[in-house]
DNA sequence: TGTACATCAGTGAACGCGCGTTCACTGATGTAC
DNA sequence: TGTACATCAGTGAACGCGCGTTCACTGATGTAC
C-alpha cells in the first residue's frame, strides 16, 4: 500500500500548500505552478488529484465542512438572545472558526466573484449558518423585545456585521486581541438586536 | 472640433459601456472586447483612451469623486448622533450613493482583491468615508453615551455593517425597498452605538 | 476658396505572452505464475 | 522466493487556447499655402 499512501501524501500537500498560497496572494491571483512549486512537486502532478482549482477548492470546502459538523454537533450550545452569554458564544465561535479557516473561506468569497456556481455555494454556507441562528432570533420578538426590522433581516444585517468585520480585522485593525474583538461585536450586536445595553 | 468630440464620444461610450458590463458580468470577468463591443466600438479603438482596463476603472473613479465633492460641499449636515436623524441622514446618504455607484464601486473591490495598488485605493477611500464621521462618534461619548468598543474600532463596526448589507441586499432581499433598508440599517445602527432605541 | 498634405480616430486581423493542460517517459510498487 | 510484466505516481518539456495588445490601413478632419 505504499502508492496509495504516496499519492494521499501528494494530495495532502497540495491542499496544505494551496492554503498557505491562497493565504499570502489570493486565489484568484494563485497559479497552478504556484500551487506545485510551494508543494514541491511537477506541475504535472496536480492533474493526478484534482481536474484544476477549483475541483481543489472544492476539496478544502468538504473537509470544512466535515469539521464544522462535528464541531456543530457538540453544540449543546446557549439559545437565548435574551442572555448578552449566548450571543457571545455564537460570535466567539464564529471568530475562532473564521480564524481557523480563514484561507479556505477567503477563497470561496473570490471564487465566488468570478463563478456562478461557487457564489450558489457561498450563498448555501451562508444560508445554512444563518439558519441556526433564525430561531434564537424570532425567540426575542416572543420575549418582548422589539427587533430592528424582521427576523430574516435582522439576522442578516447581525451576520454580515460579522463577516465583513473579521474580513477587515487582520488588515485594518492588527493591533485588536480576538478577545477584543468578541467583546466589541458582542455588544454591538446585542444592543442592535435587543436595544438594550448589559 | 469633430474630432475632439468623436473621440470624447467614444470615450464616454465606452466608459458607460464598462459600468453596464461590470454590472453584469463583474470587473474581474470583463474582457477588453466585451467592453469594447457593448459600446459598439472595434476592439483597438480602447487603446486609444486608456491603457488597460486598470487605466478605464480609475477613470471612473474619478467621475465619482468629483461626485462625491460635490455632495459633501453641499452637506450642511447632521452630525449630533445622539438624534437617530442625523444617523439616519448619513445612512440614507450613503444608500443613495451606492445605489448611483454600485457597478464601479464593486468593480473597485473586484480589483482591490488582484491588485495591491487597487486595494490601497479602496482602503483610501474607505478611510475617507469614515474620517467624516469619526467626530459624530466621538461626540456620542462626549455626550455621556457608552460605545460597543473605541470610537474607531465601533466606526469600523457600524461602516463594514452598513457596507456588507448593501452589497447583499440586491441579490438575498430584493423583495426589501429603500426605505425600508435605510430604517432597518438606522435602528440597528443606533441602538448598537448608544445602547438605547428611539 | 481651392488644393495638397498632415494628423487623427477608428478598424480588425495578426501577433505573442502567460498559463492551464497534456503526454511520453522514468522509476518504483504491485501482481501473476 | 524469483522472474517477467503491469500498473501507477510523479516529472517537466511541449502544446495550445484565450485574450490583451499592436499595427498597417482607411476615411475623415484639420492645416498650410
Amino acid at each position: 500500500m505504499k502508492r496509495k499512501d504516496r499519492a494521499a501524501e501528494t494530495e495532502a500537500a497540495l491542499k496544505a500548500a494551496a492554503k498557505r498560497v491562497f493565504a499570502e496572494r489570493g486565489y484568484l491571483n494563485s497559479k497552478i505552478i504556484d500551487i506545485t512549486t510551494e508543494a514541491g512537486r511537477a506541475a504535472g502532478s496536480f492533474y493526478n488529484h484534482f481536474a484544476g482549482k477549483e475541483e481543489l477548492l472544492e476539496a478544502l470546502l468538504a473537509d470544512l465542512s466535515e469539521q464544522t459538523d462535528d464541531a456543530a454537533s457538540a453544540a449543546d450550545h446557549l439559545s437565548d438572545f435574551t442572555d448578552p452569554e449566548a450571543v457571545r458564544w455564537h460570535i466567539a465561535f464564529y471568530v475562532r472558526f473564521y480564524r481557523e479557516n480563514a484561507a479556505t473561506m477567503r477563497a470561496l468569497q473570490q471564487a465566488a466573484l468570478v463563478s456562478e456556481s461557487f457564489a450558489h455555494t457561498l450563498a448555501r454556507f451562508t444560508d445554512e449558518e444563518m439558519a441556526d441562528i433564525l430561531d434564537h432570533v424570532r425567540y426575542l420578538t416572543a420575549a418582548g423585545f422589539r427587533l430592528p426590522a424582521s427576523p430574516e433581516v435582522t439576522l442578516r444585517l447581525m451576520f454580515q456585521l460579522c463577516d465583513a468585520f473579521l474580513q477587515s480585522w487582520q488588515q485594518a485593525l492588527p493591533d485588536l486581541g480576538e478577545e477584543e474583538v468578541i467583546e466589541a461585536m458582542t455588544r454591538f450586536v446585542y444592543r442592535g438586536l435587543t436595544g438594550r445595553d448589559y
